[in-house]
DNA sequence: GCTATTTTCTCGCATGATGAGAAAAGGGAC
DNA sequence: GTCCCTTTTCTCATCATGCGAGAAAATAGC
């Protein structure tokens, strides 16, 4: 075989190039912005869009945001909770971190470490996390969040496992105080990292569930001096209702699985 | 929004139908085959495939066989080479199952526990795994091939987590003996499971390396009474060239992984 | 060597994708 | 509520381009 000149089906490239700009941009910026960014006519740009949408390629996720689609994640691999909840979170994260003018950030609990997934805001680059890196659990917001969910089982093993090395004078180092601590984090919703982690740096997470079991964690942060407790609520709030609605998204995605295909 | 009536990019549609027909074929059937199937003209067929491959959605993988490509597997999130070697490995294992005129199947170790993640061959249906399905690790020639490839600290420490209930009468159940097994294993480059997870079951196994890591294992299943010693050596001269295709088409892929976007 | 099958190519035709611009639908600020 | 701006959808004429059947070339299998 291998001849050559075979006419090169230009429209699938380009509705596949679009399909990976919008995948790519995660739901943050519009249709009209990435085509006008791609330097393809906008009108074109929704017809593909709206084609991929219909196809279950890409999932329409309110106004202006666009996600990776169901029918997309399934062709690749298993589709699981975890990463339908990456997937899901990306644009909710960036609308929050900008209502609320703070770094907001997604993590896992993988064995004992907590990996920091998904980052979104401005001035995120100057926090000390990068996305894909992994931190102790026992000291952040997120992973006290995390560890709080477990079942006692593994919890207790993890309360085990220490020692727990100071990385601040304020880290929490006692296992029967990290107990207490995240007794108090699951009865409350939310954790609150105060400089436990790195000094001048306040963080509120709470757990992400998908149906009833709690995959992930939010966490929104700002440095101590920007901190104001009486925000506090209103953080709680925002990061709560994202969780919310991140959750009730992935189980959506996560129920298409077994949808019949057109 | 949401008016009503917009062309719907036919083409698009067609195209993703090949791309997902050959994707869940995963290489076994000649593209003519598929789209025979699929009730689409060949020649069709044949130039939305190619138009893929040009892409990279697809890969070419020997003649009659294509693959999910990089561009696709990179999509949806990150491509690692767990995920490679499952979908490079399928058409490969199918081929030698029908060469060897027994079951082949690929497990990855989780934990404590084998996948079970692929199984070709005809009469596959007959033997107790399942795709998906998780065994634990000590009682099968897949575990016995991932074990002994585990760094020793590990190794040690499975060793150290029995007990080892017996499934047969010559299931291994001592901790000294798995663990002389497994060195044992570890020299010669396979293993032999002769009825330890089931009576009458006779199978071997060989690991998959991506570079210098040991990611899976394949073996060969027959029946006792289908195990003629004499064609161990044949089976194994498969099995190992199987593993070595997969291995180097897996690494391909994830080095395509940085390559240039067209 | 041969035959059966897969893969590529040629080519006219009508499908259907395209892009500009206008109209509809929101969204946000006030 | 109103106004303004953006995003999204629609209309339509034009023509690129995807389509399919059949022939030719390249392989596979023997």
């Amino acid at each position: 075989m291998m001849r050559k000149g075979t006419p090169k089906l230009s429209s699938l490239s380009r509705a596949l190039a679009m399909l990976e700009a919008i995948v790519a941009d995660a739901g943050v910026r519009s249709v009209a912005a990435v085509a006008r960014a791609q330097g393809v006519p906008v009108a074109t740009a929704h017809r593909q869009v709206r084609s991929l949408v219909e196809q279950g390629y890409l999932a329409r996720h309110g106004p202006r945001c666009h996600i990776a689609g169901p029918r997309l994640l399934r062709l690749t691999g298993a589709l699981d909770a975890e990463k339908a909840v990456t997937v899901a979170a990306a644009p909710v994260l960036h609308r929050l971190a900008a209502g609320l003018g703070c770094v907001v950030q997604l993590g896992t609990l993988d064995g004992d470490m907590v990996t920091y997934r998904i980052k979104a805001g401005s001035g995120a680059e100057a926090l000390l996390t990068r996305v894909g890196m992994q931190l102790e659990a026992y000291c952040s917001g997120l992973g006290k969040v995390l560890l709080a969910a477990l079942p006692e089982r593994e919890r207790e093993d993890y309360l085990a496992s220490g020692p727990y090395p100071a990385l601040t004078a304020r880290t929490i180092t006692d296992a029967g105080a990290l107990r207490a601590e995240l007794t108090r984090v699951a009865k409350r919703g939310h954790a609150i990292d105060d400089g436990e982690v790195a000094d001048r740096l306040y963080c509120i997470a709470v757990p992400l569930s998908v149906g009833d079991r709690v995959v992930a964690a939010l966490s929104a942060s700002r440095t101590t001096a920007q901190a104001a407790p009486a925000a506090d609520a209103r953080v709680i709030a925002g990061l709560t209702a994202a969780a919310a609605e991140i959750g009730a998204l992935a189980r959506q995605m996560l129920a298409s699985e077994s949808a019949a295909v057109t």
